[in-house]
DNA sequence: CGTTTTCTTGAAGGCCCTCAAGAGAGGTGG
DNA sequence: CCACCTCTCTTGAGGGCCTTCAAGAAAACG
C-alpha cells in the first residue's frame, strides 16, 4: 500500500513534465515512480542534420526531427525502408538480421536510456511490452503499406501519397481539407530512394503536381498542399 | 517452492510433446505447467488451401502449410506483403491500421487458443512478450528486405531472390551448396503480385532461369534449384 | 562572385507491360 | 481411354512508362 503510494506520489521530473513522448511515446507505460528512476538515468542529446546514429545500444525518444532508415544493395542501389518521427522512439530490441542505417535528416532532439535498464523493466512493466510490440506492428503496417506503393503504384501515384504521408506527419494538423504547408526534409533523391524512381522521375511528377494546381513549391525544400483531394484521388488507394 | 516444483514436474501435455512450435514457435515461452492450461483451451484445426482465414480474434501455431498475407488497392491492383511459415504464429495482437487479407496457400494445421487467454499471460510471462516482440521484428525486417527489392531490384534479380527466400523456408534443409527441390505453393500470378511484376514478366524470367541452367522447371509447380550459386550472384544483394 | 550542389527539363532508349495466341496440365463425363 | 473443357503457363510482337544521358537553370555556400 505504501509502495503504491509511493508510485502515484513520487513527482514527475522536471524533464519529463512537459515531453511529448509521455502523452505518445515510450514513457506512457511508466508510472510516477518509474519515470523518476528513468530519468535519472536518462541523457538528452542534440543531433545535427546529416548525422549517422550509430546502433549503440541506447534507447532514445525522438522528441523533435526526422529520421531516415536505409538499407542498400551492394552495388550502392539504395532504399529508403522507414522513417521516424517525433514522439517514436529509436533503437531495437534484439538484433536485427540485415543492416539498416539510420541517418538524422533534420536537426534533432533526443532522450536517451541505457538499453539494460529499459529491458529490464520489460519485465516488471508489461505495459511497456505491449507498446514496443504495438509501435513494432506499427512500423510493420506502413512498411507493407509502402510494399503496395512500390510494387503496384505508378510513378504518379508514389508522389502524392508519399506527399501525403509526409504532410500528416510533419505538418502542422490544419483543418482536413485546408491546404497544408511544411518543410520537405528530403532532397529528391532521397524522394526517390523511398518511392523507387529516379531523381528525374521525381522531378517531373512535382512539376506536373504543380502545374495541374495540386501543390505549390514555395521553394525546393518547402511543399504546400494546394489541393488535398487533389492528392487523395491521384493516390491510388 | 511446492509451486515451483508444480510447475517444473507438470506433464508437458500429450498433443504438444512433438509439436514444432515448443522449439520455434510461440509456445517455447512457456513451462510446463504454463502449457498444460493452455493445451486445454487450445484446439487443433485443419485448414484447406484456398482457405481465407477469418480475423476471428484468435492466435494460432501454424503447424505446417504456408500463408501469404495480401494488400489491395481500391482499382484490384493487389500487392502480396508476406507469407507465414511453420512454426510462425498467426494472430495479431492489437488492430490494423489496414486490412490485409490472410489466405491458406495449402493445406494447414493450426493449434489456436482464444485471444483472451494469451494477452492474459503476456502480463505473467514476460517470455512471450519478448518472443511476441522478437517475430514483429523480424517480420518488419522481411518486410523491408523486399521493400529493397521492390524498389532497386530488377525482374531477373526478383525472381531469383524469391527462389532462395522460399527455398530456405519451405525446402528440406540440404547441404548449403546442393540442389534443393521443392514445392512453389504459388500461381504464376501470384509471384507476379509479390515481385511488383506481370505473370508474363515472371514466366520469362523462370524460362531464363531454366535456359541458363540455374533451375530445372520439373513441374509447372515444382521447382528445383540446380545451381544456387548462380541464383546468389543474380540476386542483386 | 565563383564554385558546387541540387533541381529542372528535354530527347532517346530500354525494361517491363500489354495484347494476343498457342501449348500444356488437370479434370469431367461419355 | 479419349474428347472436351478450363485454367495456367509460355512465348512472341509491339507499345508505354520510366530510366538514362545530357545540358542548362536555380540555389546554396564560402
Amino acid at each position: 500500500m505504501a509502495g503504491i503510494q509511493d508510485a502515484q506520489q513520487a513527482e514527475v521530473p522536471a524533464i519529463c513534465n512537459s515531453c511529448e513522448a509521455r502523452r505518445a511515446g515510450l514513457c506512457g507505460a511508466f508510472n510516477n515512480r518509474q519515470l523518476a528512476d528513468l530519468a535519472k538515468a536518462s541523457s538528452r542529446h542534440e543531433i545535427l542534420a546529416g548525422t549517422d546514429l550509430p546502433d549503440d545500444g541506447t534507447y532514445s525518444n525522438l522528441l523533435s526531427g526526422v529520421v531516415k532508415l536505409t538499407r542498400n544493395l551492394s552495388d550502392g542501389r539504395q532504399q529508403i525502408v522507414g522513417f521516424h518521427f517525433a514522439p517514436d522512439f529509436l533503437g531495437r530490441p534484439f538484433e536485427a538480421k540485415r543492416p539498416i542505417k539510420a541517418e538524422a535528416l533534420t536537426n534533432m532532439a533526443l532522450c536517451s536510456f541505457p538499453r539494460a535498464i529499459v529491458d529490464q523493466m520489460t519485465n516488471e512493466v508489461p505495459e511497456l511490452g505491449r507498446l514496443l510490440l504495438r509501435r513494432a506492428l506499427n512500423e510493420l503496417d506502413d512498411a507493407r503499406d509502402w510494399m503496395a506503393a512500390l510494387g503496384r503504384k505508378t510513378a504518379s501515384e508514389k508522389v502524392a501519397s508519399f506527399l501525403l504521408m509526409f504532410a500528416g506527419h510533419i505538418g502542422p494538423s490544419r483543418h482536413p481539407a485546408d491546404s497544408i504547408s511544411f518543410d520537405l526534409p528530403l532532397t529528391r533523391g532521397e524522394i526517390a530512394d523511398f518511392l523507387g524512381l529516379t531523381i528525374e522521375t521525381v522531378s517531373r511528377e512535382f512539376s506536373r503536381l504543380r502545374v495541374d494546381g495540386a501543390i505549390r513549391i514555395v521553394n525546393k525544400r518547402h511543399i504546400s498542399l494546394a489541393s488535398i483531394a487533389q492528392l487523395e484521388e491521384r493516390c491510388g488507394d
